[in-house]
DNA sequence: GAAAAGAGTTAAGGTAGATTAAGAAATTAG
DNA sequence: CTAATTTCTTAATCTACCTTAACTCTTTTC
């Protein structure tokens, strides 16, 4: 069990001594997902919030046509839930599914809500976690009203590199919120013009 | 200089003693910003975050066309700045201007940091607020992804009828993503199908 | 209280992106 | 290694929503 990732996300806004560290860990449960299984699915209650330690997870709302549309990724590093349903107790509108085996660190409400009344660090700690996450939000919300999907995609790419390389082309499209049709169409106008062959596409995956 | 909704609004999530709320309306600061005026023009550092005691007002997003596009309003009771620029210091997205002749009550960054280390529990609060605006921008997200104008247009109704009495049309069409005249069509396609006499509209404004 | 500005409506024509369907390429499973 | 499944692409057709423009109604301004 290695928290030294977990520990390092929060020494970067609180600093802790060794013993909250572990008073910590203590309140955290070890879960594997493997790919395609579920850490969350809709309906459920979010009980918990779950640091990702390794691996790679998306959340997404189906809608009345069954469509799946993509609200975040998180991997390595991020914390996620459905954060409306581990907020009010409300069934999950989220499902989250990871894409990878992954490793996550759940967090239990009633866990959190002891370690703030512990340690009230933590509770700056979430203070800044959900200001981000909320920070992130609201810029997505302005990309998505005013820019196109043509530009979306080269900002996605410019900001996530790391996704684009692990995350299947469909997952990205639904991500921008249009299909992979169009995206495919995006990518060749994108793409096409005057292409060099690149050397990489002609070289086996894995290496030697 | 009347406190008591801002303090009935804290008080719904942490519970204050006397001292403590002098201590905050002490590190606040009372604005008044007449109809038109702006609270914050896009490109200036939001240096405040605002609680909104009285009137309303719209923040918008302008883009590289001119089109406005309403992030969200802000009327008695909420809190509002531009949550990217006052988290990181850089110039704001955002311009936030009053609707109605409003009164709010400026909180800056820095006396908010001295508020947390002096009275910690108000981490608490603003953590709250934070995940709250979270939830809100996530569903939100999934709306604008998932819906067509029209059913954006009832929920937006349904869930905000204060708004649609005191703000223009076109900016409700603005904050649904969708231009004046399309919520227009949208509205008569809605309202007109055999539509009973309404008598409230034949009696004149102000009432009696 | 007239003139100007703003808000809402209507209608014609245009476009970004969806849908459908089918084939090619890549992954996964047995 | 082969079959099955999933992913990506291409192209034709379609639609939700935009643009422009003209006209009406309301509100604001001086």
């Amino acid at each position: 069990m290695d928290y030294g990732l977990l520990i390092k996300n929060i020494s970067k806004h609180i600093s802790l001594t060794d013993e909250e560290m572990s008073y910590l860990t203590g309140l955290m449960l070890c879960r594997h997902v493997a790919k395609k299984q579920f850490l969350l699915k809709e309906g459920q209650v979010a009980k918990n919030i779950s640091y990702v330690n390794s691996g790679a997870l998306r959340a997404y709302y189906t809608d009345k046509d069954g469509n799946e549309n993509i609200i975040m990724f998180a991997i390595n590093d991020w914390w996620v839930t459905d954060i409306y349903s581990f907020t009010t107790g409300q069934p999950a509108l989220l499902s989250i599914e990871a894409m990878e085996n992954s490793m996550v660190y759940d967090l239990s409400k009633t866990n959190l809500e002891e370690l703030f009344t512990t340690v009230p660090k933590f509770e700056r700690f979430f203070r800044i976690i959900m200001q981000n996450s909320y920070v992130r939000e609201q810029l997505r919300s302005i990309q998505n009203l005013s820019i196109s999907a043509e530009e979306r995609y080269i900002n996605f790419v410019t900001k996530y590199p790391q996704f684009v390389q692990r995350v299947p082309q469909k997952q990205i499209a639904s991500y921008l919120g249009i299909t992979p049709e169009f995206l495919s169409a995006i990518r060749k106008k994108i793409t096409s013009p005057r292409r060099p062959p690149d050397p990489a596409q002609a070289v086996p995956k894995g290496g030697l």
